[in-house]
DNA sequence: GCCATTGTCGCAACCGCTTCCTATTCTGCG
DNA sequence: CGCAGAATAGGAAGCGGTTGCGACAATGGC
């Protein structure tokens, strides 16, 4: 059905060897043979079907991209990131919505590993076990992480410097005076999410801290427990901007004004941050560098097969002040 | 490097056909070679190359998803149920954003064409001329276009029924007691948006349009020349939720509380909406719905071959009464 | 003028798999 | 016991490309 090789070397009067180093301006083919090949080729409109040239290779142009769900902002970033540094590498990016779950998860890489990508960029769900991080490494397949940092797998990662993030949100509310913080955190053993909560622990040693989802919900349901059992507090550090949000919503329900009444940091800066009522200082984290350059080294990895050593790399984090803290000081 | 069929053929002592049939379960082979090869195949740690039987088969299982944008949540939404459908049929998606860019929307194309790809699911950036629409249909692939309802064009369609939207909205606001009312839209010729307008204006034929970005920043502008231009007015519907937040943002700049002081409607009910202060009273549309139905259409479409008629599916809307407009009568 | 070199191009193998066709064995029946 | 017909397995052709190798002609140095 569709214009092959073979159609163009008929067509061109030439063998079909010809007419495939033609094309692809390889050595060894007399300049006007090439032009008029090139020629038919363009009058009989043929595009060349990567997928048998893929067999031939052994290289697919295709990247696979995990992550738990793209409708999350700060995923739905990274993808942007990651899908625009694959095209410019002349890759295509086949998304994959895991939902947290292993078991999904891992019949995602098997179907893509089945397709023969380059490579696989995730945010891998829970700490990898020791047999999985085998199963992983047996594909033979390079594997770029997304935030995790720490681990004593042998992948490469990328991810942002959530320590210092913590960190950072932390000094800032000290430094606009505020005594009483908290802490409003996801489940324990959340790698990047238990990263954030020592870093500010470091700054704020004395802070309170409480776990529960990561979620909108979660940070609602967290703050009325907050403000609750401990109605000292006047600023509050949330693990992410969505729970943050959630933070501003129970604040909201129970008379409590923000910044006036209770301040909040949040952490990603996602878009709606800047858009929020009131807009929310936060911890930026450079979600769209993160997924391009986890393209970058993905391809690196994928160039050389030779297992090299992982590559790791950390991305800086910025305070970014918006209007959601009081500064205590000029009280 | 990869073990191959042939590999198990040997292991198990057998022709490499048999273990083709064998493992996909065809007719023709004994119970007990059968078994053996499972086996072996199994001890091998065998994975089928779906490229290489992509090649015979003429089936990739693959299918493309062009956006102008997966950060914006309306198209990560349109992705999660184009993917979540695509999963569950054994396909795979690739993700392409076109940045409402004609030719690099065009690129993609091509190259997934190049890939044979089974189909292209895309919301078209703006309407396409005769030659681009031949250009596509030139490619024998089929595709869906989202969010374009009419045209003359001979693609498969799915949308929200985005005339009724802005009908839905309108009569609202007018129940609500609203006399002076006004929306707030895209450029001019933007096919959906015009569609909500068009419902919009049928009815509150008197109400003012004023056309800008459909983004934040232009809900913001647009916003701050209404309430210049036009201070009488007292609810606004904008064409999407973004672009009333932009509103929302630019009453409170100017001291105006919202209900309070002006009402605002938004259209797409993105997940924001429920958690932005106030909660935004808004026209929902079933984007995971239509990103899934796509799907289905699309398989269904590259099932049978044959230049099937193009199918058209409009979703239903709803309005989703929330906190972001008074109600003028009880006042 | 001859041979070695270089430039062009065709031939054929191969990538990993599916599938049609054919050879062989097994089965059941008269 | 012989034979037709079904069951089973192997052979081989392709899917659409890439690429090493050899054939052949043109070229250049002596």
């Amino acid at each position: 059905m569709a214009v092959t090789l073979k159609d163009v070397a008929r067509e061109a009067g030439v063998d079909l060897s010809t007419v495939s180093r033609s094309l692809s301006g390889s050595y060894g083919v007399h300049e006007e043979t090439r032009k008029r090949v090139l020629e038919v080729a363009e009058r009989l409109h043929y595009r060349p079907n990567r997928i048998a040239r893929g067999l031939v290779t052994g290289r697919s142009h295709t990247l696979g991209l995990i992550v738990s769900d793209v409708r999350n902002p700060f995923f739905a970033e990274v993808a942007r990131g990651a899908e625009d540094a694959a095209c410019a590498h002349g890759c295509d990016l086949v998304l994959c919505n895991s939902d947290l779950d292993q078991a999904k998860q891992m019949r995602y890489i098997v179907s893509l590993a089945e397709k023969r990508v380059d490579g696989i960029l995730m945010n891998s769900v829970s700490a990898l076990g020791k047999a999985q991080q085998q199963a992983l490494a047996g594909f033979g397949m390079p594997i770029v992480l997304l935030n995790r940092a720490s681990g004593a797998h042998s992948f490469s990662t990328v991810c942002a410097d959530n320590y210092l993030g913590g960190q950072l949100a932390g000094r800032y509310l000290k430094a606009k005076g505020h005594i009483r913080i908290a802490h409003l955190t996801g489940p324990r053993g959340h790698g990047n999410l238990s990263d954030r909560a020592r870093g500010f622990l470091n700054a704020v040693p004395d802070a309170v801290v409480l776990h529960g989802r990561h979620t909108f919900q979660g940070g609602c349901e967290l703050a009325g427990k907050l403000l609750e059992r401990h109605p000292e507090v006047t600023a509050v550090f949330a693990a992410n901007d969505v729970m943050a949000f959630g933070v501003m919503r129970a604040a909201a329900e129970r008379g409590l004004r923000v910044p006036q009444d209770l301040s909040v940091v949040g952490f990603d800066n996602i878009e709606f941050s800047g858009i929020a009522h009131p807009p929310l200082t936060t911890v930026h984290q450079p979600k769209y560098e993160i997924g391009a350059a986890a393209v970058e080294i993905l391809l690196r990895l994928a160039e050389k097969q030779n297992g090299s050593a992982p590559e790791r790399r950390i991305f800086g984090v910025e305070l970014i002040e918006r209007d959601s803290v009081q500064d205590c000081r000029t009280r």
